[in-house]
DNA sequence: CAATAAATAATTTGATCATATTCTGTGCAA
DNA sequence: TTGCACAGAATATGATCAAATTATTTATTG
């Protein structure tokens, strides 16, 4: 008989897949903290999934250095140094306007207008001070871009740095509200629509260098 | 009953990390063809070990990009296009001579000694036009020039990179031995004893350069 | 009748789970 | 402090089921 779920959903994702996109998100948009000890029984239970796709899903996101493998063979939310945060930001100041910049080169109206709702989305999040939508959007908006570049590799690159400081993001929320909030997406926005990809990759610049001092501010 | 093995070896690792280790020096070395699949089954008998470790391992290299998760569920190594290889090319052009500008700031003349003796083995191996060797030695010396640079963070992303290209080497070594092959590895231990981080790293730079030119020549 | 296409069977491979084993750290007693 | 036992957690195996690929057979058409 054939499997309902493959013509309702996209596809039928194997659990180990789910677990890894599940997990992925909760250390993304700071429902970890940062230090915090990781069971694989635990999330088999809170997932209710089985061991062996929440051990797959760990491993996956060890090697991304989202989670960290100590001696003891025990899993933890890795915190984030200062040092850390510098290489991060140093990786970011780089790969994030090349992105841009390439994106900038094949972007559509249609893109575009894709965009910008998100980014209203957004403006709409801080506003409300809806902090975890903040989050998501704020992501969902870069990461969209680095689709755009269409540099698998670069991208990948990039996307797995937003998992290093995803569980500081926690911190900075917290501590500061989200009104004070301010990002370079408009500009980045402008210099798209003007086919201009030296001025976005310039504004994309100044967000991330942006986004990277409000983490430093709430872990320092 | 007490292990011997840990007194014995180093420690006692699980494994799927020693799948992990295995499988990662097959791929990173060339014993794979890109394109080729890799089953979960095959490996588990080709490395005498039972089925959850191997797919431990192989979600670890997937994260990684050194293998790829494909639509059938089933598992194959990249095959590295023109397109992938620059963006890997530019990724190292940063993020190589950061690392070496870094690791040149606080290296031992213990450290330099050690790295001298490797060099020499590397250059023993191409004049025998072992490119086994060659290829592992070669990782090694950059791999151990990271490691002095003591920012983990990064550290992580560049080694991330030699599985990208890993499955191309046989290939640039098969077609054109060893005996061609240069490097800048004289020059960058030169700075380094001299303490000139930017020489140092101008040195290496090059040194990537030439690399990834003689893979772009094997793959073209 | 030969050649191609469609359907079906057989085999391989992947996904998941239940279970047994091993490891790690802790508390207790000598 | 040292040794030992115990609880909690991670590790690893093999069994079972589902999905996909390959091989085989059957049907169809020129």
């Amino acid at each position: 008989m054939m499997n309902l779920d493959k013509t309702l959903s996209a596809a039928a994702l194997p659990v180990h897949e789910i677990v890894y996109q599940d997990l992925r998100a909760l250390i993304l948009f700071g429902e970890f903290i940062p230090g915090e000890a990781v069971t694989i029984q635990g999330l088999a239970t809170r997932l209710s999934a089985g061991l062996t796709p929440v051990r797959e899903a760990i491993r996956r996101l060890t090697a991304e250095g989202a989670l960290s493998f100590n001696d003891n063979r025990r899993v933890c939310v890795p915190t984030l140094s200062l040092k850390d945060l510098e290489d991060v930001s140093f990786a970011r100041q780089f790969l994030e306007p090349k992105l841009i910049f390439m994106a900038a080169q094949q972007v559509t109206a249609q893109d575009i207008a894709a965009l910008i709702t998100l980014d209203s989305a957004l403006d709409q999040a801080i506003f409300c001070g809806d902090a975890p939508m903040y989050l998501r959007l704020n992501y969902q908006f870069h990461h969209q871009l680095y689709q755009l570049a269409r540099a698998p590799i670069l991208s990948a690159l990039t996307d797995g740095l937003w998992l290093r400081f995803g569980p500081s993001l926690r911190i900075v929320c917290g501590r500061l509200g989200t009104l004070h909030l301010v990002d370079q997406h408009k500009e980045t926005l402008l210099a798209l629509k003007a086919g201009d990809p030296q001025a976005a990759s310039d504004a994309i610049l100044q967000d991330v260098l942006q986004g990277m001092e409000q983490i430093r501010l709430g872990i320092a």
